[in-house]
DNA sequence: GTAATGTTGTGTCGGTATCACACAATTAGA
DNA sequence: TCTAATTGTGTGATACCGACACAACATTAC
């Protein structure tokens, strides 16, 4: 089969915001630039698509090469496509987003990439359009958030409700009322009682949770509303 | 300043879902190929992204050759890219869809294109990985008009509410009771009522509204749950 | 031991939204 | 004037939500 006429052949590279959580602050991965341009500047992890890779393999091998680890949840973003976006040559990229649980993260195989979990809170300059991606992101995961159980992706295999709450309250940088929070998420049945205790707290220790898996895959479609229209909120 | 050492550059396309609705069905605008391969066939309407040319632009550009109106809604659904999509040549497609104002539609300047509106109910097999395209747009069209006041571009400047609401009960092909439907689209506060009255019924004339345009663009991203938890309904 | 402190689990209550359903008003045509 | 179709508005039971109170638990200070 002929190929097309049409000549224009663009780079096609993919970005990756990864999401972490620390019991405290809601976090992100960056990397340092180890390469010109923008050499010692502050980027997301990206790179390029390959010929005979398809898009999805081509983000779990940037995912890998980042955090050593496979099966991570992620999703498409959004496809950056300015014809300047970067100053090198005309790239086009398709950016993503993932969440994963920041124990399990494994520097072992990304030590060259220079990479560092920063705060959501205070975080750098990015190069070229990572900012915009960035902000782009977080909106979307406070959309998600906000309708549908995605959070759990953040925590551990065992955690407990306040656990849970304290990370909403950090992607949505805002109180929650304890009391209307547990009811809430206790009534979409998703959680299990593992019959343990958080052993680390100093003072009542609090009961841990597992997710129910099965509940969880089935369900993760189905609007829960564990933000009340945070499109509101300050 | 170099170019990236990186060989491989790929083609790049983009592809859309137009949809529009007559009153009665939710419809969709698909072209029959004039060209090889997979000629006259039906497949979605799409286009290759210039070198010198930002992704939103061509974008519109691929809009106004199929529908011949400019400033139309349009977001972006999602890029595929498995690496034998397309059978000619390795071709990434940066896929999203519109929604125009059926009325609207100008078929004018797209005659070359052989641009048809069908039913979604009952659409054809579309070539490459289209069907894909269009199962996904749905979705997200359904998930949208849900939450966000997005129906009301696929409706005339003038529009009745037992209007707007075949609207909706073609979006997610399920009846809606009246009374609480119109009370729950007035409580957005959303309409204007223009005072004049839907001549062309045989009955009881409804009264026409008009958006707020104002309103509609600040409340966009404000949830309104028009359809309550689509996800179970049948 | 016992009290103090911080944290967690559960309950209450008033307001609001939602859903299922009823009834009245409007219009063309028989 | 009556009928049939359609539209506008109302009602009541129920569930849900947000604001708030209280009891149980675990460590530390004394």
């Amino acid at each position: 089969m002929k190929k097309y006429p049409h000549t224009t052949r663009l780079l096609v590279a993919m970005d990756c915001i990864v999401f972490g959580f620390d019991g405290d602050d809601l976090k992100m991965l960056i990397i340092k630039r180890n390469f010109e341009p923008e050499k010692d500047k502050w980027s997301l992890m990206g790179g390029f698509v390959n010929q005979e890779e398809d898009l999805n393999v081509a983000a779990n091998r940037i995912l890998f090469e980042l955090t050593g680890l496979k099966d991570i949840y992620f999703e498409e973003l959004q496809t950056f496509g300015k014809v300047n976006r970067d100053p090198v040559e005309r790239t086009i990229s398709i950016c993503f987003f993932a969440l994963i649980n920041i124990l399990k993260y494994d520097q072992g195989p990304v030590n060259e990439h220079n990479a560092h979990w920063i705060s959501l809170k205070n975080r750098p300059n990015l190069i070229f359009d990572h900012n915009e991606m960035v902000d782009l992101a977080l909106e979307k995961l406070r959309y998600k958030a906000a309708l549908h159980p995605v959070g759990f992706e953040l925590l551990p295999e065992k955690f407990t409700i306040p656990h849970l709450q304290k990370l909403y309250e950090a992607i949505y940088d805002t109180p929650v009322d304890r009391r209307n929070f547990s009811r809430k998420i206790l009534s979409t049945n998703l959680l299990i009682d593992t019959g343990e205790k958080n052993e680390k707290s100093l003072t009542k220790k609090a009961i841990l949770y597992s997710l129910d898996q099965k509940k969880y895959q089935k369900q993760f479609n189905a609007f829960h509303y564990f933000i009340s229209d945070f499109s509101n909120a300050k």
